[in-house]
DNA sequence: GTGAAAGCGCTAACAA
DNA sequence: TTGTTAGCGCTTTCAC
């Protein structure tokens, strides 16, 4: 690998100084078409990139964006989310010329050093930070070191940049379309509540009821923590109390739910409807019985990342808060209809 | 956020110059025990963390890994497959004092550009290479620019260094599990026949047929591209030829070929057993009847990147070539019996 | 419109 | 063992 060039042997080809071709790459003004043309062709011809360590030593700005999600996430998560997240952002960032980097904190209190050095490193213009459990000390840490940083899901904290989706009223919205169908003992298995989601659709599930004049009984209630596990177990203890409507708080749940009531010889939409979340692609295939809510996750995540390259530019108008809408995917045995979440 | 400290404002505050706070950092001998302990003080008491760009810029070492991976993978491998391998990547090149770069190319002719972007800019000391189909630019462009690289799943070029699972014995070993079961007309739907994953699979599939005296029908082989549709459509066409087994050379096509069988009216185990590949975690909670192979995933991502650190570091003979251990997982209605893989 | 020169924060050769 | 100094490759005043 011959050595690389630098400004100095382009300018040298160009029969130009060091500056001139510095102003040409970064578009400013006051340079002549004539010279400006002559420098990109030799730019082209020999394939030059600019040393990018060199301009953040001077610029102090890196290109470069940060994606942080808790380890647990990845396993939480099993559906596809976190890859559809991340393909969001990493598109946005590619296409206005930042690159993306990935962290992978194990959540919780000792996870402190850690954020210290990523965020003490310089190596990022600013993060999306996705999936934050109550208590971590990631938001505090980026607070207090004023970083540029757009959450995913809405935080605790207030006056933050975030995105989400309307959680609340997508559970709303599915637990109605089980009390639409007839259903009156509608459970939920419920997803971490420690997590804002977790709450945000515990929420709205009692929103339905209520606005229904039904009673929001704790007995049907059963916690669970979006795993596979959690909502075997959840959907075992809702059997024995009697339902006959479920909405679970993810996909994995739901599915795992499935498994539970077929265990116990009832039938799915026949005795207990089910609604689950999430939308895992998967679901559809294996499930045409299952009902869903649809979230725009990639869509999520570009809008977090236009977002907090417009803060790193210095033109955002914060704090910068916007709600998505969600579907309820409703499938028969063949077809789908889709009506919109509200 | 007040002005970030430097080696300069450290030496000041230790009583030592520029050079031997650079030293104590660095782990250089030839630092009294004296001075290491002082200087190591401040940096502690500062939180002081050397600016890694003016670093870059002289050393000519980033410190950044980079991750590359075709977008299309992450749709294809609807299954956790992509979430897992990052995940073992980024604890080792954090263990390794590594930062991670994510980049989600889309595959093709038109990639190229994008290559040369990413390859050119000098914001990685090597790169992780996941998915590659035959004919990508990638890897002819790393080896022209002699980049450090090591690829997740064998390569059709030879020499490169890589890590991969055994496809074509896993395939085997779980296509002689169909034979043991007593079956005879066993059929596969493969993966995407560009890629080595699925060739392997495919060859396996033969294999075992061979090894056993049972003819390879063409008729029997339905060409997928790892896809929920393609397992539809693929077993929708063995049913049409009859069949009393399947391998699936993914787990998503399996789920798919699943439904296929049951609209067909057929049962499972009973009439056509079915075996998948990757594992898909969801696969047992949906589908306890699905025998399937897995994959070490994470661990490929993890040697993938200590191979890499070594390579970078000079400390690795080339060309490093692993190859994993799977295993055939078969379940029955309750726990599951595991077998390794050969 | 263009060039000369200073300096970003670090490492590494060389002197002491 | 420690300090001095010369760059690494770029951006950015400041002259012209």
């Amino acid at each position: 690998m011959g050595r690389k060039l630098n400004l100095e042997d382009i300018a040298k080809l160009a029969g130009v100084s060091r500056s001139t071709v510095s102003r040409v790459i970064n578009g400013h003004p006051n340079v002549s078409p004539e010279t400006r043309r002559r420098v990109l062709d030799v730019i082209a011809r020999e394939n030059f990139q600019p040393n990018p360590a060199a301009r953040t030593l001077v610029t102090s700005r890196t290109q470069v964006l940060g994606i942080i999600t808790p380890q647990a996430a990845t396993s939480i998560f099993t559906d596809p989310y976190f890859p559809t997240l991340i393909q969001g952002v990493t598109r946005v960032a590619n296409q206005h010329d930042y690159a993306v980097m990935l962290w992978l904190a194990n959540t919780g209190e000792d996870a402190d050093p850690l954020y210290r050095r990523i965020l003490g490193s310089r190596l990022m213009d600013g993060v999306v930070v996705a999936s934050v459990v109550d208590g971590d000390p990631l938001i505090p840490q980026l607070i207090e070191r004023d970083f540029n940083f757009v959450v995913v899901g809405r935080p605790t904290f207030d006056n933050l940049n975030y995105v989400d989706v309307d959680n609340r009223r997508a559970a709303r919205i599915a637990v109605e379309h089980l009390i639409r169908l007839g259903r009156r003992r509608i459970g939920t298995i419920t997803g971490r509540l420690d997590m804002v989601a977790g709450q945000d659709r515990l929420n709205g599930y009692k929103d339905a009821l209520l606005a229904s004049g039904l009673p929001v009984e704790p007995e049907l209630i059963a916690e669970g923590d979006f795993s596979e596990a959690s909502g075997y177990v959840g959907m075992k203890a809702l059997l024995e109390r009697g339902v006959d409507g479920v909405f679970a708080a993810n996909d994995v749940m739901a599915i795992s739910a499935m498994r539970a009531i077929r265990e116990h010889g009832l039938s799915i939409p026949g005795d207990i409807a089910l609604v689950g979340f999430d939308d895992l692609p998967m679901a559809s295939a294996v499930t045409p019985a299952l009902t869903t809510v649809r979230q725009p996750i990639s869509r999520l995540g570009e809008m977090a990342t236009e977002a907090l390259i417009r803060l790193i530019e210095g033109q955002l108008s914060t704090p910068y808060q916007a709600i998505l809408p969600t579907q309820l995917v409703i499938r028969d045995s063949c077809g789908a209809v889709t009506r919109t979440g509200r």
